[in-house]
RNA sequence: GCUCCGGUGGUGUAGCCCGGUCAAGCAUUCCGGCCUUUCGAGCCGGAGAUCGCGGGUUCAAAUCCCGCCCGGAGCACCA
């Protein structure tokens, strides 16, 4: 029989026994996305490039990618550059590099800003339509009005006068805040956005991309009702803080077709703020060693501390997306990635805040420990000759006439023990089930310092106890760990090796 | 203040549109047991929510209606 045989054979005759062995809770997916179609959906990935990429807009791409994949559908990475005040260089690529670790795949990649061409094109046509009209009161006044409700003097401006202030304002002849393209609104509306809002303003400053090609800037509503034309979306699926009112109005007057939009709130974490109100002083003020700190949520924070991509999506697949005030734990994402970690993980000993202690009359031993428990990762070899530095905190706890297990090597008693000294002798190499087992380096060894990333801030006051650090030997082997990889320290939890004998715990 | 959106165990989420099968499912967390040369993983079991509050409709409401309370977002020539 196939093996294929033998599992229906058994399937048929013993059903229980494979029940039993029967798959185990299935993936959880996203539910289905309302108004779609399998090959018609075009999603987009809209980042502003003002800022490093955090865990927050991870979440909301991988809604977006693992949408594409379920419907076939084609995904944009789309900058919404716009204000050159903000966009700077390194900051799409953070974003490349972010998307590209996350494993999301983009089927087109543009920028907002090497569309304005197109975007004055529409623009024109809203202003000959007569649903724009060319404003030059100060920003004072507009604010003042559009707050009291009072439409404003150049709203009755015929098109070509309008056309008039638009030229000077490509020109240069208009400068910046002296003069702005206003949608035609309500100025009585209940929705302070539909209130002539500023649709194309100046801004005198260079753009990343393009220098000083353009001083006119569309706003976000006007640029985004364009390009998700261009783009030819389908759906919009992105946090809250986004009206669309104005949106929705605009797409109609300029005759494109609607798009279904679904809001989810803002992904939020423990400790942890995302605002670059809260995380720049701390960079700038070196409260944290930078951007890529373990303890920011920015994607090269969390991937310092050890966080999988692929946690990261199996947390976005069970987490999903409401519209409900949320604020996750860690642990939720920890979860998943313990368990993506524990199978490949290297189980190495350390012992935090070591203690010397001896074994009289102990072997001398050489033992070949494995690298996992059950899985074939390897083995390694380590000897000792008695002479051991075991965890200050295992020390503490033992009394004398204890009898304990150093792992993998033989039984040790604890003769006398005065403050954290302790003096050892061999009790035996039997395995005793129920004794306890402590790890144990030996006199081949090697320093280590281990980072422990807590909780930035604690409500909005910066966490001061927010890095601890633990110092502690490790096994020999441990100096030749590759940056980069992730291990467990046997009984102290996984970490992320930063640097030569430097790790970042990651979590239990 | 105004407008919009939310409020299900410690945390997150399902269910709410189309009322009963929901004294509420799942994940996480915590506790206990088994297993294990880890305080990890795995397996088994348990704890934990009168579904924000109050009224109403109904034979029946987490699910419908009204009022209230609480939280968030928007109110830029930012996105």
């Amino acid at each position: 029989m196939t093996p294929a045989e033998q599992l229906d054979d058994l399937g048929r005759n013993y059903p229980d026994l494979l029940a039993v062995e029967g798959p185990k809770e299935e993936v959880k997916q996203l539910p289905p996305l309302p108004d779609a179609q399998k090959g018609k959906v075009v999603l987009r990935l809209p980042p502003e490039p003002s800022g490093y990429m955090h865990i927050g807009h991870a979440v909301a791409g991988l809604i977006n990618y693992l949408y594409a994949e379920m419907y076939d559908g084609a995904l944009w990475l789309r900058f919404e550059d716009t204000n050159p005040r903000n966009a700077r260089k390194e900051y799409y690529e953070s974003f490349r590099e972010g998307y590209r670790w996350l494993g999301i795949k983009w089927d087109h990649e543009k920028s907002v800003s090497d569309d304005l061409d197109i975007i004055y094109k529409h623009s024109r046509k809203l202003l000959e339509k007569g649903h724009l009209y060319a404003c030059t009161c100060s920003p004072e006044t507009v604010k003042k009005n559009r707050n009291d409700g009072l439409a404003c003097v150049h709203k009755d401006s015929s098109p070509s006068e309008s056309l008039e202030v638009w030229e000077a304002m490509m020109s240069g002849a208009k400068k910046e805040g002296e003069a702005s393209m206003r949608f035609k609104g309500d100025m009585s509306s209940l929705d302070p956005s539909l209130r002539d809002p500023a649709l194309l303003r100046i801004v005198d400053h260079p753009h990343a991309i393009h220098g000083a090609k353009y001083r006119v800037w569309p706003n976000y509503d006007l640029a985004v009702v364009v390009e998700d034309y261009l783009c030819a979306v389908s759906h919009i699926l992105r946090s809250m803080e986004f009206h669309v009112d104005l949106q929705n109005v605009l797409r109609r007057l300029l005759g494109f077709p609607d798009v279904k939009i679904i809001q989810f709130s803002r992904v939020k974490f423990e400790g942890t703020p995302l605002s670059k109100r809260l995380l720049r002083p701390l960079v700038q003020e070196g409260l944290v060693q930078g951007w890529d700190d373990p303890r920011m949520p920015t994607i090269v924070g969390v991937r310092k501390k050890g966080i999988l991509p692929e946690a990261l999506l199996g947390f976005t697949r069970e987490v999903g997306y409401t519209k409900a005030e949320h604020v996750f734990d860690w642990d939720l994402v920890y979860a998943v990635n313990r368990k993506i970690l524990d199978p490949v993980a290297k189980r190495y000993f350390f012992v935090p805040n070591h203690v010397k202690a001896e074994v009289v009359d102990a072997p001398h031993l050489t033992v070949r420990i494995r690298y996992h428990p059950d899985k074939e990762l390897g083995e390694r070899d380590i000897s000792s000759k008695g002479v051991f530095y075991l965890a200050k905190e295992d020390v503490e706890k033992m009394k004398v006439g204890d009898v304990f297990r150093l792992i993998d090597l033989y039984n040790v008693k604890v003769d006398a023990k005065s403050g954290d000294k302790v003096s050892l002798s061999f009790a035996g190499k039997d395995l005793v089930r129920e004794m306890p087992k402590i790890q144990w380096v030996g006199e081949e060894n090697t320093v280590f310092k281990v980072l422990v990333p807590g909780h930035l801030y604690i409500g909005e006051v910066f966490n001061q106890q927010s890095l601890a650090e633990v110092h502690g030997l490790a096994e020999k082997e441990a100096a030749n760990l590759k940056s980069g990889e992730i291990v467990q320290f046997l009984r102290f939890g996984f970490c992320r090796i930063d640097a030569p004998n430097l790790a970042i715990f990651t979590h239990k």
